[in-house]
Order: structure tokens, then C-alpha cells, then sequence
DNA sequence: CGGGCTGACATTTTT
DNA sequence: TGTCAGCCCG
């Protein structure tokens, strides 16, 4: 049996496996078989060491990372031994911690889990009970702020001893009021899940130890990724045997803008100092060409503390191809052209070929040229199953049908469909509920129970009880009836299907008809449960699945795809988008070096993607937000030595409507004759040369040294705009004086 | 109370 | 260029 596990394993990766006990963290570079490391040290664990699967945790940060970790091992062990470990997501297993444990912090098990969209509508209530204005305090923002002190650990009111601006005092009400709601709703919101269970095993040692007895192995991938809460969990976790393996690749962080803190691996060491230290170089994915490319670009990094020297015996392999597009359509029409001529040549099938940007804008344009081409594709991201609105309004009731305090649930279908309960009516329930200082819910209660002195006119009244009993009565039916009856019983008293043909014209209707019928499928695989416990599983796996098994890579179609979602995956054929400045790097992360170099790790991410053969494309010009800009390469293209690359020169290509000429890559070209607006004469095409490009330091007599974060050429002249100390300017070149400043930073 | 218009706005998004 | 929120009117 050890010699079947390990066969096929190279010696670091065969070491990694056989490694039991004690800290260990494993640096695997991209494509070093990390999540086969994974599955076969557990299998090792189990069959070899003799451990009991119940004695394993192994972590990941995505539900399709587990599932595919969950799948390998029933591969490797059979059936029943796996379903005896316990494999998941940071989150679900919290989850599932807490709803055993979380009465011992006063709260009940019962809670509903607040996504992003929960999260919002409930900071918008907020903001109008603190009568903040939604503009000047944008709820996101707020909500960022609370997540980061979540993160960290930081409630509310820690955080209002600390504040130290206007915006911090304005965050400190609102998280304080914001969690109250929360707790009223009986909700939690993500981040809670990992920050109630630290302070769960903080405050009580015995639930704590309760866990370190259970799980005695812990496993985390993507370490790179962990947050402040994840890592002081995974700490307390494993205190107790140190039996603690991570796997991680520091040049592969992206997410730091999302509370990531790359710091976790990279201290490994100096938190278990007896750590064992293994480092998978040898790739499995690419070609050398690939590989050499992309290391070069991640080692022109200055913040590597595990270089690794990734090599392969997949041979050298074809150059990187590396395409300077005239504009983005002339991008676009290039790679599609490419992606038929290979399906021509039968090197490739649509499959094959994934296309990678970093905004997601920058698919619509791909998306016409895909279509055009009659090429098959599908875009990965945009609005998920279970965030659509149809199927969070159905949600909603259901929700309320579990936990009838859920407040964001409440407002959300109070008037949904339409039952003529208004605004109006709806700020007045709020405002009573809170002089009351009882849950929504309980204040429809009181109304029902003729409470003697409330605001509301019959008319409403009568409404409000209406939808008060339409819940009572969801709240009473749940627990005795399957939860597809539920569901049918629902959308036939709510009339759903009419209230979606009021609201949308016959086609789309019928589209989020077929969605809520989805939902009703879903539900089918709950139906060997105990009755009473249905609605609860499927409503936890709803909010933390969050997708229907989206990704099907089996159907042959070209994938377009946002490089962080890529993260993870690999083609045979990728083709890397935008590699502009103001794009990658993106022009809202050249402010700071740690950002800047996140965008060099988000390209390296891309190119190491690709199996067989990479582009890497970027554009002259190209439209943004309709306006026709031009845009330099990316400087990160200059850590790439040109001998690694085969540069492609364009075929032709289309003239843009623009009329002036324009900069390219310091060289200006000339276009055709500016076509002319009919009616009005054109000015005359000015000799211009744009002189500034984004990411340029330069130097204003007035404002001081910038950056230049865009430049476009208007009417003859060049408008600049230039960030300086204090803020973003913008200027017209001819007579802003602006200096280039030269010290041989860019150029 | 709900439908249509106008103006600001504009990364990335594992759960 | 496209979306979303706020505003005005029937």
C-alpha cells in the first residue's frame, strides 16, 4: 500500500507525505501537485500511520477545492473511510462548530448566515437609523471596515476606542448598531462564523480542548490565503499535538486586499520553530519556456522569501507569444483568430483554450468576437445561482420560515409581491419595532395581538397582518412538511410564477421562472432527511455552497475568466489580456508597493495557467468607460527578458474612429483620415504626440512630483491625469508644464 | 405606490 | 459604455 502511494510521488512530495507528525509547511509552486500531496499524506495518514480519519481536519478556502479533495480521497480510500474525515471550508466548518457550540457564547444554534447582499441591505437600515447619507457613507465601504476588524478580531466596541478619523467614528456607530441587528435577526454574517469560533475557543477552554481531542491532524491549503481569524483558529486548533501541516505559495497571494495576510506563511517558521520545511519545485503543468517566463517575472519582485526554481521534463517547449494589439477590438479579434486556427490546425478544441483578464468589463468585448466567430464559450463569474433576485426573494421566505427574526428576510419580501405595504409603511414598522425594542417579527406579533397605541392606518394594518400570518403560518408548516411540499405550498400562496409575469415581459419571466423551479429541484436531495431537519440543511448549504456546480469543465467550450477566479485551474491554451498599465497593474493598486506587487503575483498566477502554450497580449489604445485611451504596456512585461519571448506583430488591423494620431509604445503611427462626425467639420487633426503615459512620475511647479494615472488625447491636446500628495488632478499637457521626471524608474 | 427618466459611477470577490 | 440609485409624475 505505501509503495502505491508513493509511487509516482517525487522525493520532496514523498517526503511531505511521510512526514506524520509536527509542524510542516510545504511551499508548492504552481502546478508541484500540492493537492495530490494533500490527499496522499491523509491517505498515508490513515492506511500507513494508522490514524483514525475521524482525527483529521483538513481545510480548504473553496467548496470546489474541498469537493475535489473530498472526490480523491474516496478514490484513494474508499467510501466509507472518507466520509469519516472531515474536509471542508473554513467557513462551513465553523458553521457547523457553532451550531453545536454556540449557545455557550448566548446565542442560539439556529442562526441564518447574512451573505454580501444580506450584509448591505442591512448597513443600508443602518444608515438610515443613524441618519447617515448613503452617498457620503457608502455601505460597502462601511462593511469593509467592520470585516477588516472582524478579521482582526476587533469588535465593536474596541473599535470605537480607536478611531481615528471622521470615517472611523462613523464605522464605530454603525458596527455597533450593525451587530445588534445581527444578533436581533439571530444572524451571523461571514465573517462572524470564524470570528465567534475563536472567541468561542478563547472563552471556553473545554469546548476548545473538546476540538484539539477530536482533531489531532490538521491540514490547511492555500496558507498564502489566511486572514487574521483564520490563522489564531488554525493556532488554537492545533496547540495542543503541533501536528499541523500547511501548503501554500507566497507568490501566489492575491487575495491580501481581502484581509489575506501573507504574513501567516511567511511565519511559519518563527511560530513552530522545529517546522519541517519542504518545497515542490518540479512542475507538473507547463513547458520550460513557460516556466522561465513566469519566474522571471516573479523574481524582478523584491519581496520573495522562498524563491523557488520551478523546473519540469515536460521540455522547452514553444515561446510565449507575446501580441502588441493596435486597440482592444484588434486584442480581441487576434485571440479568437488564434483560438480557430488551432481548432483548425487540431491542436486544440475550444476547451482548450481559456482567455484571462483582470477586469471582468474586459469580457464583453472578447464575448462579440467569440460570437461572431460562432465560437462556443461561457464566461465564468457574473451573478451566481443563489444570489439572483428571484431565487434570494424565494429564499428569503424560506428563511423566515426557519428563523422569522431574520430582519433582512423580513424587509426584503415584506412587499414582495406586491401587497401594499410601502416604504412608508415599512420605516414606520422599523421605527415602532425599535421604540418597542423588539424584532421586526415580534412587532407584528404585538399588532396581531391588538397592541393598543401603533402608527399605522387600517388600510396598512390590515396588509401587515396579512404577510405576519403568511409567515406564522410558513413558521408553523416547516416542521411538518417535506421541504419540496413547503416549497410547492409557498410559491403556490405567495403566487410566484404571476408575480414574476407582472413584473417582467413573457420571456425573461419565464427565465426566473425556470430559476425558482430550480430551486425547487435543489430541494429533491434533502428529501431523505428527517423532515425537521431539511429546511435547516439545505438553507446552511445555500448560503455556503453559494453556486450550483458551476464550473462544468466537461462541456468542450472556450473559458473567459477573471485571473483571480483562475487561480487554481490550467489550460492547455491561455491567453493573458490587458497587460497594460492602469490594467495590470490595475491603475487603483499603483498607489502602494504591497498592491502593485499583488498585481505581479496575479499575472504570474495567469501565465502559470498555461499547459502547452501562452499569449500574452496587451493593447495600443482601448476604450474605457467608451472613451478611447491610450495604454502603455505593463511595466511588469519589462521584467520578462525579450529573449523568452516570440513577438508577434499584428496582421493588419482595423482603424479606430479616433482622430487624432495617437502614441504607441512611444512610437506614434499614423491612422487613416479621421472620419468625421456628419454635420459638424472635425478640428483639424493636431500633430500630437501623447507625451505622458499612467505609472510616469512627473513634476508640477504648483503641486509637486505625481504619477500619472491616465492619459488621453482630447482635441488637440492631452489631458493628464496625474495623482499627487494630496489628490487626483487632471491637466491639459499645453499648459500644465508638466515634467517628465527621469531617474530610470520606467524607461 | 409604482413606473419611467436622468445623472453619477466605474477592480479583483474563495465564503 | 452600461448599471444603479434617486427623483418626479400619473
Amino acid at each position: 500500500m505505501a509503495t502505491d502511494l508513493l509511487a509516482n510521488l517525487n522525493p520532496q512530495q514523498q517526503r511531505a507525505v511521510t512526514t506524520v507528525t509536527g509542524p510542516v509547511l510545504v511551499l508548492a509552486g504552481p502546478g508541484s501537485g500540492k493537492t495530490r500531496v494533500l490527499t496522499h499524506r491523509i491517505a498515508y495518514l490513515i492506511t500507513e500511520a494508522g490514524i483514525d480519519p475521524l482525527h483529521i481536519l483538513a481545510v480548504t478556502f473553496t467548496n470546489k477545492a474541498a469537493r475535489e479533495m473530498r472526490e480523491r480521497l474516496v478514490g484513494l480510500l474508499g467510501e466509507a473511510v472518507a466520509t469519516d474525515l472531515t474536509v471542508g471550508t473554513f467557513h462551513a466548518i465553523c458553521a457547523r462548530w457553532l451550531r453545536r457550540d454556540i449557545i455557550h457564547l448566548g446565542r442560539e444554534r439556529d442562526f441564518v448566515i447574512y451573505d454580501s447582499d444580506d450584509q448591505e441591505r442591512l448597513m443600508k437600515r443602518v444608515l438610515r437609523e443613524l441618519n447617515l447619507n448613503e452617498k457620503q457613507n457608502p455601505p460597502r465601504a462601511i462593511l469593509g471596515a467592520i470585516s477588516q476588524a472582524k478579521n482582526e478580531l476587533v469588535g465593536p466596541e474596541e473599535f470605537a476606542r480607536h478611531t481615528r478619523s471622521y470615517f472611523d467614528e462613523v464605522v464605530a456607530r454603525c458596527y455597533a448598531r450593525y451587530q445588534a441587528l445581527l444578533r436581533e435577526s439571530n444572524a451571523l454574517d461571514f465573517d462572524d462564523l470564524l470570528g465567534e469560533t475563536v472567541r468561542l475557543f478563547r472563552e471556553h477552554p473545554a469546548v476548545l480542548a473538546h476540538y484539539q481531542q477530536r482533531y489531532r491532524f490538521l491540514m490547511v491549503d492555500e496558507y498564502q490565503d489566511t486572514n487574521r481569524a483564520q490563522y489564531l483558529l488554525v493556532r488554537a486548533l492545533a496547540e495542543r499535538e503541533r501536528n499541523l501541516f500547511v501548503v501554500g505559495d507566497e507568490a501566489q497571494s492575491i487575495y491580501a486586499w481581502r484581509g489575506a495576510d501573507i504574513r501567516n506563511i511567511l511565519q511559519f517558521e518563527r511560530d513552530y520553530p522545529d517546522a519541517t520545511v519542504i518545497m515542490l519545485e518540479q512542475n507538473y503543468r507547463s513547458t520550460q519556456a513557460i516556466l522561465d517566463a513566469a519566474q522571471a517575472l516573479i523574481n524582478a519582485s523584491p519581496q520573495r522569501k522562498y524563491a523557488k526554481r520551478l523546473w519540469t521534463t515536460n521540455g522547452k517547449g514553444e515561446q510565449v507569444i507575446l501580441y502588441e494589439a493596435a486597440n482592444d477590438e484588434d486584442e480581441a479579434s487576434f485571440v479568437v483568430g488564434e483560438i480557430l486556427r488551432l481548432i483548425a490546425e487540431g491542436a486544440a478544441r475550444p476547451g482548450d483554450c481559456a482567455i484571462m483578464y483582470r477586469t471582468n468589463a474586459q469580457s464583453r468585448l472578447v464575448e462579440e468576437a467569440l460570437v461572431q466567430a460562432h465560437l462556443p464559450y461561457h464566461v465564468v463569474g457574473g451573478v451566481r445561482f443563489y444570489e439572483r433576485k428571484e431565487v434570494k426573494d424565494v429564499l428569503a421566505y424560506l428563511r423566515l420560515a426557519a428563523n422569522p427574526y431574520d430582519s433582512v428576510s423580513l424587509q426584503r419580501v415584506i412587499n414582495w409581491p406586491g401587497r401594499g405595504i410601502g416604504e412608508r409603511t415599512v420605516s414606520e414598522l422599523i421605527v415602532w419595532a425599535r421604540q418597542l425594542g423588539v424584532p421586526l417579527y415580534q412587532a407584528l406579533s404585538e399588532l396581531a395581538g391588538d397592541a393598543a397605541d401603533h402608527p399605522f392606518a387600517a388600510r396598512a394594518r390590515s396588509a401587515l397582518l396579512e404577510f405576519y400570518t403568511l409567515i406564522a403560518d410558513l413558521n408553523r408548516l416547516r416542521e411538518m412538511m417535506a421541504l419540496g411540499d413547503l416549497i410547492d405550498y409557498l410559491l403556490a400562496r405567495v403566487e410566484v410564477q404571476a408575480a414574476l409575469k407582472r413584473e417582467y415581459d413573457a420571456d425573461e419571466a419565464d427565465d426566473r421562472w425556470r430559476n425558482v423551479q430550480e430551486l425547487r429541484n435543489a430541494a429533491l436531495a434533502y428529501a431523505n432527511l428527517p423532515v425537521e431537519n431539511q429546511l435547516a440543511a439545505f438553507l446552511e448549504d445555500v448560503a455556503l455552497i453559494a453556486d450550483v456546480d458551476s464550473l462544468d469543465r466537461h462541456t468542450d467550450v472556450v473559458t473567459c475568466i477573471t485571473l483571480h477566479q483562475a487561480k487554481g485551474l490550467e489550460f492547455p491554451y491561455v491567453f493573458v489580456l490587458g497587460i497594460e498599465e492602469g490594467l495590470l497593474p490595475h491603475s487603483r493598486s499603483q498607489t502602494d508597493r504591497d498592491s502593485l506587487e499583488e498585481e505581479r503575483r496575479l499575472l504570474y498566477v495567469g501565465m502559470t495557467r498555461a499547459q502547452r502554450r501562452l499569449y500574452l497580449c496587451h493593447a495600443g489604445q482601448r476604450a474605457l468607460f467608451g472613451r478611447v485611451t491610450a495604454s502603455a504596456r505593463s511595466r511588469f512585461l519589462a521584467d520578462i527578458p525579450p529573449a523568452l519571448f516570440k513577438p508577434l506583430r499584428r496582421r493588419g488591423y482595423r482603424a479606430l474612429p479616433a482622430p487624432q494620431p495617437v502614441m504607441f509604445n512611444d512610437r506614434s503611427f499614423n491612422q487613416p483620415p479621421a472620419r468625421r462626425e456628419s454635420g459638424r467639420s472635425a478640428p483639424l487633426p493636431t500633430p500630437l504626440k501623447a507625451v505622458f503615459f499612467p505609472g510616469q512620475r512627473v513634476r508640477h511647479a504648483t503641486f509637486g512630483e505625481g504619477i500619472v494615472v491616465s492619459s488621453r488625447l482630447i482635441e488637440g491636446d492631452e489631458e493628464v491625469t496625474v495623482r499627487f500628495p494630496d489628490r487626483e488632478r487632471r491637466l491639459l499637457a499645453s499648459f500644465a508644464r508638466l515634467e517628465p521626471i527621469t531617474d530610470g524608474s520606467d524607461r
